[in-house]
DNA sequence: ACTCCACTGGAACTCAAGGGTA
DNA sequence: TACCCTTGAGTTCCAGTGGAGT
């Protein structure tokens, strides 16, 4: 049994004691969003599993319980059309009785360039993913101040045109940078203390996770809850060398889940080959035949993009890509 | 160095769906 | 209930790019 199960969830915002070796980017953000400025934007970046939500989520949620601040996560996986964005800000930070789909952009705009009657937190995450990255713009604009995470910073970048990307510049940039093998095992030794109280593990164990999970905490994390779930609480070696491929395939299928079935099936071509990589025509072919009313091979090599955006599919070559599974 | 051609991704377009309104 | 508006998914078209062949 777990006495703290969130402490092992790695998509749960923590408690404050549970954060460690982010103490610094924690109280820097805290600082620059005391109190919010409107139209300032803050830059947080790093790659995956390093605790760029995380820290967003509890710096929100400890200004919302101290000040009378509104807030609005966004998660661009989710929603990452422009319309679809200035929507979700718009029902979460203003009064305003709209209807999704009835309401025109422009309508949306100007309901978040009203004076608000409070400060206001918006917060774009995985915003490298945006469609439209005019969005920015939009939301720049207004008075409210954008958190901006994303993995990095080039693809956030990319596809803005030069004037727009000159007034996006500004602003607070915090980084988060890859986890160590030894402070993933402190984070590792923070969330089972937390979890796992009876401790029915070694910190050689914990190392043992952290080595393995390449600095990513999400990783770690559900590799130490899925060794738990199989041993119930025992840890050994050979449980965690089980585990980590599990939490890895759990991670990804988490993924998956948010595909569609046209989506899924191209996925599934590629996964249905044994280490050679398929150009994108071999794909689209392979898919073609597999589903009834496929899609285009325009529309396939719209999928291939979203599907190495989800870090399901690695990409090779500069030109003429072929495509196999992350592993 | 040149040409050819497959591949890529942006832009413009169509279409179906969903909600508002008269 | 018919019409209008908006959106998002998908298609078509096409200019740019880079690899392969000569």
């Amino acid at each position: 049994m777990l006495s703290a199960p969130d402490a092992l969830d790695e998509d749960a915002v923590p408690e404050r004691e549970l954060v460690v070796h982010r103490r610094d980017e924690l109280d820097r953000l805290r600082k620059t969003l005391s109190p919010p400025t409107p139209s300032d934007l803050t830059y947080l970046i790093g790659p995956t599993g390093t605790g760029k939500t995380m820290l967003s989520k509890l710096v929100v949620d400890i200004l919302e319980r101290k000040h009378n601040i509104r807030t609005v996560y966004i998660n661009c996986w989710e929603h990452y059309e422009r319309t679809a964005i200035l929507y979700q800000a718009v029902s979460g930070l203003c009064d305003a009785a709209i209807q999704r789909g009835s309401t025109g952009r422009s309508e949306l705009i100007d309901y978040l360039n009203d004076d608000p009657p409070q400060p206001q937190i918006l917060i774009l995450d995985e915003a490298d993913q945006l469609a439209d990255k005019r969005v920015l713009y939009d939301l720049h604009e207004a008075p409210v101040n954008v958190v901006l995470i994303a993995n990095n910073e080039d693809d956030l970048f990319a596809d803005i045109d030069d004037r727009v990307r000159s007034r996006l510049a500004v602003g607070q940039r915090i980084e988060c940078g890859a986890y160590s093998t030894r402070e993933l095992a402190e984070i590792l030794e923070q969330r089972a203390a937390h979890a796992l109280p009876s401790r029915r593990y070694t910190p050689q164990h914990l190392d043992w996770i952290a080595d393995h999970a390449d600095g990513d905490a999400r990783v770690a994390i559900r590799t130490l809850r899925v060794a738990n779930e199989q041993r119930d609480g025992n840890l050994d070696r050979p449980t965690i060398d089980e585990a980590l491929p599990q939490a890895r395939s759990e991670l990804r299928q988490k993924s998956l889940h948010q595909l569609n079935d046209h989506q899924r099936a191209a996925y599934d071509v590629i996964a249905d080959v044994d280490d050679t990589p398929l150009t994108t025509t071999e794909v689209a072919e392979r898919y073609q035949k597999r589903v009834d009313n496929p899609r285009t091979t325009r529309q396939v090599r719209t999928y291939l993009r979203k599907l190495h955006q989800y870090n399901l599919l690695e990409r090779h070559g500069t030109s003429n890509y072929r495509w196999s599974l992350i592993e």
